[in-house]
DNA sequence: CAGAGACTCGAGGAG
DNA sequence: CGAGTCTCTG
């Protein structure tokens, strides 16, 4: 116990004696205050010492993220030498869940974890299957729309027109096996809601239960941690509700606000001391935080002395607003002379991204884009799981239409479609219906062939033996050979990796599917190399840097313009978090500008919420009057400190300092 | 059937 | 500006 508190403050100390006494507790760790930290020692403690209450298996600690996730195991594992089983994302302890029960949860055996684009496609086929237009009932909205009333427990009926598509989806999915990300928590309660005893059996396992990121529980996620902490309640949530930045995707602040509520006899600690950044920065944060009405409060102090002020720069007064936000970021850079990875860009969205790696890239300084496009989400990565999952699965008609044109085996979208009446009248999948469907003679050779591809002993070879054997034979990895592609030379590259650094790692095919399924962007494989981050504020949630640059800070583009009428206290939270992730130094860019047609010109509306005490205005120095000695014929001599277009901040000799027109100055 | 070129439309964040 | 779709041709 002694060692486990070892390098915790007080604040953190309590969080462990709250965690092992029992009980709810819920601990607010605000940006930069050892979250991590504390909840790592409030886990361990769980199986630690003359004071453990548990074993191991009895722990659930549930995170967002895999890496989050890896992060626990790891540590206690180095630390303690526990291992612990039952730390996972939410996401992946429901799926073990429901493959352990799937019959009692209602699914087939093998049933698949369908990403995005297979809801998609799933969503287009119900659609058209329902005689309705895709070009008027868009797939990508309809998703949306069921993911976010699956992410809700609501039971409100939206429209006619909804039901009819959502029901289509449901059993579309069904049809072909799939579950969606949403279902994997959504039927997981379902079962413990009609198998009381499965429930049960689960809480008496899972004596202490711990919660990562809770600010970002949705509903189903929120209700599940209810039925499992329901008899003993021992549950201990750590969050910080001013870091809530997910109600897009389902997150509900309320649920973080209302735990004191909904668990009357909870502890409530506090964790208010950053070690992560110096005063002016912190100061900056919390006084554009306490904007925000709904929130349970803290005030955050650092200990790292007042450091630097937040940098505030104007730019654009000269040309386009976004070319000199990266041509003044990437002359810090260069200046600074630190590592690259103390560096990071963080955008509020993705398309600001261009030309600040444009500029990066010109002046050759090492970069990468973090989370744009994520290895799992590459055409040849896809394809590749599509042929794994139809070796393993041949029910998969999904991975089939996926995979049969690719290479082309002259079989296509005609062929496809009368394919699938064919199945369906049969009741057969894809692949099943393949071998009986009478094709042209040209056409049934191929198949047989394809069909062919798949017969053979996957199951007693090496995992990454198989998945080459049946790239190799199918003609896939020669396509990409042959191929005139610009990238092919890197898609060929991601398949070598995907084979040898992942593949190989496991020890059964679809151990490996099922890891795949839940992979995030936050799984890809770390670069060694010093680069500078270019992320989302979304992304960075979590990280630190020394220095951060925030550019784009303009009204309609931060806060974004969906933003300011739907939900502004959140996109302030996400302004709160881009800020708390500099350590050292904090530099924010705007300046007017037009984007996709619309003119930008105001600056973002979170800039004035600063407390100017904490903000240096750093603009760019003109090259031709700054520092200037200069006469006014009122005033008399000054140097001029600052420019704006015509008007001239000048430090008068003899009046102090005031702004003039540039007409009633003359050089000196 | 496959590939090339024209065309339209939309552009927030992501497990 | 790019992705997805449409249309034409071999």
């Amino acid at each position: 116990m002694n060692a486990l508190l070892e390098n915790l403050n007080e604040a953190q100390c309590e969080a462990v004696a709250a965690t092992i006494s029992g009980g709810p507790v819920l601990v607010l760790a605000g940006a930069g205050t050892g979250k991590t930290t504390a909840l790592i020692a409030c886990t361990a403690a769980s199986v630690i010492g003359e004071n453990a209450k548990a074993k191991e298996w009895e722990v659930l600690a549930l995170t967002f993220t895999n890496k989050a996730a890896k992060e626990i195991k790891e540590r206690i594992f180095r630390k303690y030498n526990k291992e612990l089983p039952w730390a996972g994302t939410f996401h992946s302890v429901c799926l073990r869940i429901l493959r352990r029960w799937h019959a009692e949860a209602g699914l087939r055996k093998d049933f698949l974890v369908f990403g995005e684009d297979e809801q998609k496609s799933v969503l287009k086929t119900a659609i058209l299957a329902l005689g309705m237009d895709t070009k008027e009932y868009k797939p990508s909205d309809w998703l949306e729309k069921i993911a976010r009333y699956k992410d809700t427990e609501s039971t409100e009926k939206i429209s006619g027109i909804f039901n009819k598509i959502y029901s289509a989806y449901n059993s579309e999915m069904e049809r072909l096996g799939g579950i969606d990300f949403a279902d994997i928590i959504n039927k997981t309660i379902c079962l413990f809601a009609e198998h009381p005893e499965i429930l049960e059996k689960y809480r008496r396992q899972f004596r202490y239960i711990l919660v990562d990121e809770y600010q970002d529980t949705n509903a189903p996620q929120n209700h599940l941690l209810k039925m499992l902490s329901g008899g003993h309640g021992n549950i201990c949530c750590v969050g910080d509700d001013d870091q809530s930045i997910y109600s897009w995707r389902g997150a509900e602040i309320k649920n973080i606000l209302n735990f004191p509520r909904e668990y009357p006899n909870a502890k409530i600690i506090r964790l208010e001391e950053n070690y992560r950044s110096t005063g002016n920065i912190l100061g900056a944060a919390n006084s554009l935080i306490k904007n925000n009405t709904g929130r349970l409060g803290k005030d955050l102090h650092s200990n790292l002395g007042e450091g630097e002020k937040v940098r505030l720069v104007e730019v654009g007064k000269y040309g386009d607003a976004a070319r000199e936000e990266a041509t003044m970021i990437a002359d810090s850079i260069e200046s600074a002379k630190k590592p690259l990875s103390n560096f990071a860009i963080l955008i509020r969205s993705g398309s600001l991204s261009r030309p600040l790696e444009e500029e990066l890239a010109k002046r050759q300084i090492s970069h990468r884009l973090i989370g744009a496009m994520k290895f799992y989400d590459r055409m040849e990565i896809r394809d590749v799981i599509a042929y794994v999952r139809l070796l393993c699965f041949s029910f998969d008609d999904l991975s089939l239409k996926r995979i049969i044109g690719s290479p082309k085996r002259g079989i296509g979208d005609a062929t496809i479609k009368s394919l699938e009446e064919f199945a369906k009248q049969n009741n057969l999948s894809l692949f099943d219906a393949l071998k009986k469907f009478s094709l042209k003679p040209k056409q049934a050779a191929t198949a047989k062939e394809f069909i062919e591809l798949f017969n053979f002993d996957w199951q007693h070879m090496a995992t990454k033996d198989a998945v080459q054997q049946l790239l190799e034979n199918s003609g896939y990895i020669k396509m990409w050979q042959e191929s005139k592609d610009f990238d092919k030379d890197d898609r060929l590259h991601n398949i070598h990796d995907l084979l040898n650094s992942v593949v190989a790692n496991f020890d059964s095919l679809p151990d490996f599917l099922e890891q795949a399924s839940l992979m995030t962007a936050d799984d890809e494989r770390d670069t060694n190399e010093d680069s500078v981050s270019i992320m989302t504020i979304h992304a960075a949630k979590g990280l630190e840097f020394d220095t951060v640059f925030l550019p784009a800070w303009q009204d309609e583009i931060f806060p974004h313009r969906q933003s300011i009428k739907e939900n502004l206290e959140e996109e302030r939270r996400l302004a709160y978090v881009a800020i708390t992730r500099a350590k050292r130094h904090c530099v924010i860019l705007y300046g007017a500008r037009s984007q996709f047609g619309d003119f930008y010109d105001m600056p973002s509306r979170f800039i004035d919420e600063i407390a100017s005490d904490f903000i240096e205005i750093a603009n760019r120095k003109s090259k031709s009057n700054v520092g200037k000695l200069v006469m006014h014929e009122e005033l008399g001599s000054g140097v001029v400190i600052e420019e704006n277009d015509d008007i001239m901040t000048v430090a008068f000799k003899d009046k102090g300092i005031k702004k003039v027109s540039k007409n009633f100055l003359t050089k000196i």
